[in-house]
DNA sequence: TAGCTGCTTGAAACCGGTTGCGAGATTATT
DNA sequence: AATAATCTCGCAACCGGTTTCAAGCAGCTA
């Protein structure tokens, strides 16, 4: 038989409202009766039952993971172990998660429709796109969200958690350059994902910092997917600009640009270095193995959540924006 | 303002309980106060709210996933699609999920203190383990559980959802005989995993069919890791047996085996065949591409909290086991 | 027409907590 | 010593549903 709080009252002979106050330690209780309750709590090993705290304080205990839609798609690696970290801390904290697929196509639909959302603690939202509608959206449904990776705002109010995208490209380009590297391509994402801008803006800068010129025709947009990488590259192979290395803005996109290379018989790193972003261990087993830009996505993950029931909690006192170390990881691609 | 279900009541000048009734169609309601209901019921859009749904009938919409500890973790590509699956169906069903991560080592300890299963209303189990303790330890806790993977039990009154580990690895050993491979390894995983068990069953019964012999040292076991798989590819050469094809257990496994035997100048597949297991996508990417066996992840994740809801809902009428195709795949490797 | 039966519905208790209000006990203030 | 301020803590309402029980009512049988 489940032990429930009016249990441990009668047996402590107090009423339930104080065993209420003993265990969210609330207003004033005295010593004496919060011992003899906690004796009790711990000798039943009594937990509150989350689903009747839900339905008192209006929280349903669970957040929300907005899981980006195809093309970029759950199983990217990168996003796995982001999940994990998600996954983790909130068992920690007793968060379930909720994980619909919100697929781009009809995003806006469903958010109208408005899912299940008034019934979720928060939401994280991963890929912020420039101006994003989610915003407004779940600002007037009073429901706090924070974001994987930083929208662009001016009025920056919003939660976010982010890794060093702008400082982890400029190292990239840097590293590229101090090898010695003449013809610099850059692959980025779809630009109306911020992460995008801010992987090609490193780029750019360390390009400009270094005196290169950067070749218009050298910069091009793929969607994140290995298929897109490996289509792209060979657009660019077909289109016979001469460049001895690439920056690929995700390992996904940079594995297929690999498997691109070697198809058209170009050798890495010899005839042309790959560089890719985000550090999924997949690429220290592709050959040669990916040398990269290791993001830690296990660690956003845990930060997001972080921040997420700060903000459920009402905690004013956190950082609102938190961004994360990137690291370059030296392999054979380069 | 939320609307609740006392406001339809109100509007529709009946009690609560008929909405309720309504809404669950429970016993009679006559059509006529049904329509009425139903009416309101769409012009709010209302949805009962889960918690306080929950909080009546002890439920918490919660589904628990336990996810594989080290050393073959989360971040295996087959488990992330897997999840992918689970995540989904479970949304659609208005389910959220608790995903702690149960390490190997503390497992049992984790299990005593009793996590919080109790407020699960049904789990997912991965990688059942042979004589898997946790069936007794939740049939105790009178918490539904579905596997992902059959516990061999002579009993089977377990409900699982499995991929057909034995005809698919039958199939790719016969594919590997038929093509004509003379002395073929096997890498399985440990022992006390069921699907380490049924694959090498598998393999072995297409030898025993086609009268080959099985060379007890070509048996190994790894554990379901790339950097075992390397490792124990590794050890097999140095070993200086001759073989001229494996059939690896897991497509995580065999990539680490591939990455050996380039690494020790083993020309694949002209030297040794590689045969992975699994599908994940990422076999599409090594060089060479890895032949293999396509579970069907996603779908197993459906079918699992497919099966896991009927379980909780106490519908007697489904199939307590489901065995899913798996499809030889075939691609360079082999 | 009285008595039954079966359908339909509402009242109220209940699930397991939280919380505003106020009363009684203690301590501080003057 | 009287009064005020501060602690403690219980009562009871409430969160938004579900479910038991019984009553009202219509139709049917005898």
């Amino acid at each position: 038989m489940k032990v429930t709080m009016k249990d441990i009252a009668e047996e402590a002979g107090v009423s339930k409202a104080t065993v209420s106050r003993v265990i969210n330690n609330d207003s004033y209780v005295s010593k004496k009766t919060r011992d003899k309750v906690m004796k009790l709590v711990r000798k039943y090993n009594y937990k509150p039952h989350t689903v009747a705290q839900g339905l008192a304080r209006d929280l349903s205990h669970t957040l929300g993971l907005m899981i980006p839609g195809p093309p970029r798609d759950i199983t990217d690696p990168f996003f796995l172990e982001f999940l994990h970290g998600v996954g983790n801390k909130a068992a920690e904290y007793s968060y379930s998660l909720s994980l619909p697929t919100v697929s781009e196509k009809d995003k806006k639909e469903l958010y109208d429709e408005g899912i299940n959302f008034k019934q979720l603690d928060g939401v994280i939202i991963v890929n912020p796109e420039v101006d994003d509608f989610r915003i407004d959206y779940f600002q007037n449904e009073g429901i706090p969200f924070v974001f994987l990776g930083r929208p662009l705002l001016e009025a920056d109010d919003v939660c976010w958690v982010d890794g060093d995208n702008l400082g982890g490209a400029y190292e990239a380009a840097e590293y590229l350059i101090k090898q010695g590297y003449e013809q610099i391509a850059c692959m980025t994402g779809p630009t109306e994902f911020v992460a995008s801008r801010l992987r090609l803006k490193g780029f750019q800068q360390a390009m400009e910092d270094y005196n290169r010129e950067i070749n218009q025709d050298l910069i091009i947009h793929g969607d994140f997917t290995r298929e897109s990488g490996h289509q792209r590259m060979k657009d660019l192979l077909a289109r016979d600009i001469d460049f001895d290395a690439v920056f690929v803005v995700s390992d996904s996109m940079a594995i297929g640009a690999l498997r691109a290379l070697k198809e058209e018989g170009v050798s890495v790193p010899e005839e042309c270095a790959v560089m890719g972003f985000d550090g999924i261990d997949l690429g220290a087993y592709t050959e040669p193995r990916l040398t990269t830009v290791r993001q830690p996505a296990y660690q956003l993950g845990e930060e997001a959540v972080e921040s997420l029931i700060n903000l459920i909690n009402d905690n004013r006192d956190f950082e609102l924006h938190k961004v994360l170390d990137l690291e370059l990881l030296i392999r054979d691609s380069v």
